[in-house]
DNA sequence: CCTAAACGGAGGCGAGGTCTCAAGTTCCAT
DNA sequence: ATGGAACTTGAGACCTCGCCTCCGTTTAGG
């Protein structure tokens, strides 16, 4: 029962092979099919017994926390990149965008930003410093007199949330799709415009729309 | 193994007072914890033990569906209602806050609306009686010209979605909280606008943000 | 070539649900 | 009042499904 972390000594080399391919394999099984894979499907796809994993691994969290600790911090790279852009309407639009982008790709990243169990400790710590970098982001939106003045901090991880799980209900079908509600809700954030924004890329079609709602699981 | 569906011929008076609150206690629970409660827990509730349950309704699905056929029918009231009044896009906005309202205020109505699986046949029959009458609400929106024209028909659904998941993480801790958001959609939606439309309610305060975002499931 | 390290995957375990059944109880038509 | 059909019960059979362990076997590499 002995996990070896970070410094313990290089690992054997077909070991060190193996913890790869677990790596990458989860990190495709969850991206496709969020965060309930169990290891047993994430064993089978590297190739590997899942004993293999779980010598690499303590638990299926840890595992997690592994994957997306990093993956979250690119979020949080993303909202200081905005935060460093001239125009801050451009900013916080750049930043609503490519956090709903991530979420589109990557279904297990969604999931370990928007629900509690899964993935706990370093990852929950780490969410939680994206929250006060998009809080600065809207702060300087509205200071610039573009974004809406009543809307509050807590309302904008709502409306990630709530992209996201537009995003996760047609991500296999048309993963840009996302992009025209997101444009919606901008306009609706935004003080002054003549006319809407054109809506980018295009409707679902019949087809795209029923695999959409009938692929949901939860 | 009978199952006495409608005309069968009258319950015994016993048998159809636990018959009327096992369907009481479903919908409570299932309005309240979403579909997934156990008829173990549906049958405790109505003080009835589950082989009672099991007497009524052939499996589960059979008593979703007893409920949410009516449920799912309301829906496609409100939005004939909506058909009804003077201003299209009074209707079209009453259409969408009604049915939002409908699925923050019933967690179960959520599931049968935005998910497959659980509840087949007969809801979905349902189901798909409402799309239509949202397209022509939408139609009629856009005819009068205050409805964006690139709109499509299936984003209508998906706005409804994406609003319902955040009802959802919302129901317990500020059930009316749905609204801010729905509003600033509606003001996307708009063609024009001068300014924005005040946000309804109050934003989340920190401890009803983390009660909401720990809380979900899925 | 020898040994510590690593591997594999059947299976133990527990949670959590659906549904059944045999034994006891209640209603109500006669 | 009474006989018997209808009804009730809830323990538990049974299933699925995922996490994780265990130990006989294989392999890297000094």
């Amino acid at each position: 029962m002995t996990i070896h972390t970070v410094s313990d000594r290089p690992l054997r080399a077909d070991a060190e092979r193996n913890r790869v391919r677990i790596l990458a394999a989860a990190r495709e099984l969850f991206a496709a099919r969020g965060l309930d894979v169990s290891l047993d499907d994430v064993a089978a796809q590297a190739g590997v017994g899942v004993g293999t994993v779980y010598r690499r691994f303590a638990d299926k969290d840890a595992l997690i926390e592994a994957l997306f600790e990093a993956r979250i911090a690119e979020v949080a790279g993303e909202a200081r990149k905005a935060l460093e852009a001239d125009d801050p309407w451009a900013g916080f639009v750049a930043f609503m965008s490519r956090s709903c982008a991530l979420q589109a790709a990557d279904r297990g990243l969604k999931e370990a930003l928007t629900t509690r169990g899964r993935g706990r400790e370093r990852v929950a710590q780490a969410r939680e410093t994206i929250a006060p970098l998009a809080i600065q982001l809207m702060r300087r939106a509205q200071a610039s007199g573009q974004l809406r003045a009543d809307l509050g901090p807590f309302d904008v991880p709502l409306m990630q949330l709530m992209l996201g799980s537009v995003a996760d209900a047609t991500r296999e079908v048309a993963p840009e799709y996302f992009e025209r509600l997101l444009t919606i809700v901008l306009d609706g954030l935004a003080v002054r415009r003549e006319a809407p924004t054109p809506l980018p890329g295009t409707a679902l079609d019949p087809e795209q729309f029923a695999a959409a709602m009938t692929r949901r699981r939860c």
